[in-house]
DNA sequence: CAGCCCTACGTTGCATGCAATCGTGCGGGA
DNA sequence: TCCCGCACGATTGCATGCAACGTAGGGCTG
């Protein structure tokens, strides 16, 4: 259907898509007949890709007690920013010197179309900013050309946390944030890579303490574990 | 038989040990029936097991075409220095804090054990120091108590590749390896958690030079794809 | 004799069926 | 009234069977 690829591949695909799009949110059952035929597979290549997803983090499975959709304590989602504030910098340290002119403005670009859009007063749009924002890291991520690295962070992010807390920046810390992005595009230019290093890790500590007060916050209203929220 | 888990867990845990006790040589076939006959199960807990391994880098599967213990390039392997070089000094800073005198106690007869048995003389034990390596290790990453950066840390390090490398230290990295067991010690007990990043940084370092030198005479008897090891 | 196709085997991928386990609601006893 | 025990329903865990894909070998053709 997606693709010629195997079932279980689609459905991996599908869940993760669901789960980072926050169609399925975190805490919600997963049950394997009512998933298969949603997908229109069988059980198998369901219970293959909530194994696979419970690998990377995205789902929790209790034995003989089902799927949920992972959950996360303010802790682990300090963790993770733990985390990500060392292999971001180091990616992104790897991807200045296999930057060429071309790929400089792409980014540049991408900066400028966040800065337009994210700016506050009229022309604001931060819907627009969520993709924006993730091309220009994944952009990045391709460049430092890092496999293990990438495959790591990948592991790391759980992009339900970002996505669910990105339009939660307050308007000092989201200034800060876009300029950062400019910065880099600057670090890039300029060939430095512990300059674009030291940005990164601004980047991702100013991140980080927007989306744990987000975070503690949200846990007021997440008493009631909800079931799905499509 | 092993615990009263579940045979698919039974069966990841035992792949795991087999990969990485090394009986399953880099890049051996894993064919789902031999593998169901010699645990003593289905080919279904086995097919999740190996995606399980898949999803942590130890295996690769070709769809339709079998799946085979992973292999990595010295370039993969250089990436995994990487990663750990971030990883594993952020993780022993964190430990820092966390450790009372009595843990600096025991990963200090640690050091010395290992001082004794890997120091080049008539008493010198290489293969006893593998194991106390690991509980080194091991002890750091239970006192950092950091799940986030652990599991990280767990997926990348590859423990084949580690074990294979492990007796190919020369005699001066050696004698630095040792050394900086003892210094992480002196750091933990002055409570410096710079200090003990900056010895396991350089203790990473001084392991991937010696670990990519030998990767790379390994890599020319590797030219046959052998099956099995065991 | 070389190259290609076609067939047959082995393997993987998936669906289905059955047994075991867990959660839950009800009834009996203290 | 409250608590413990029990049986029912629902769901997961696993085994087996069948279809699809990949691969290797032999025969045919140019």
């Amino acid at each position: 259907m997606t693709r010629g690829l195997t079932s279980a591949e689609r459905a991996l695909a599908t869940l993760r898509d669901l789960i980072m799009g926050g169609e399925l949110a975190p805490g919600a059952r997963l049950g394997e007949v009512e998933l298969a035929e949603r997908l229109g597979v069988s059980r198998t290549p369901v219970r293959e890709a909530l194994s696979r997803l419970a690998a990377e983090g995205l789902v929790e499975i209790a034995p003989n007690r089902g799927a949920r959709v992972a959950t996360w304590t303010v802790a682990e989602l300090e963790g993770v920013f733990d985390l990500r504030s060392v292999l971001e910098p180091q990616l992104t340290a790897h991807a200045v010197p296999n930057a060429t002119a071309a790929d400089v403005d792409e980014l540049d670009d991408l900066a400028r179309r966040m800065h337009e859009v994210g700016t506050p007063g009229p022309r604001q749009e931060l819907d627009a900013l969520v993709p924006l924002n993730r091309a220009f890291h994944d952009r990045l991520v391709a460049l430092a050309a890092h496999p293990t690295l990438a495959t790591a962070l990948a592991a790391a992010i759980h992009p339900p946390i970002v996505r669910r807390n990105f339009l939660t920046y307050d308007e000092a810390s989201l200034r800060r944030s876009l300029a950062h992005h400019g910065e880099i595009v600057a670090a890039l230019r300029a060939g430095d890579p512990e300059w674009a290093r030291a940005v990164m890790t601004s980047h991702i500590a100013n991140a980080r303490a927007v989306m744990v007060r987000a975070a503690r916050v949200q846990t007021a209203d997440q008493v009631a574990p909800r079931e799905e929220s499509a």
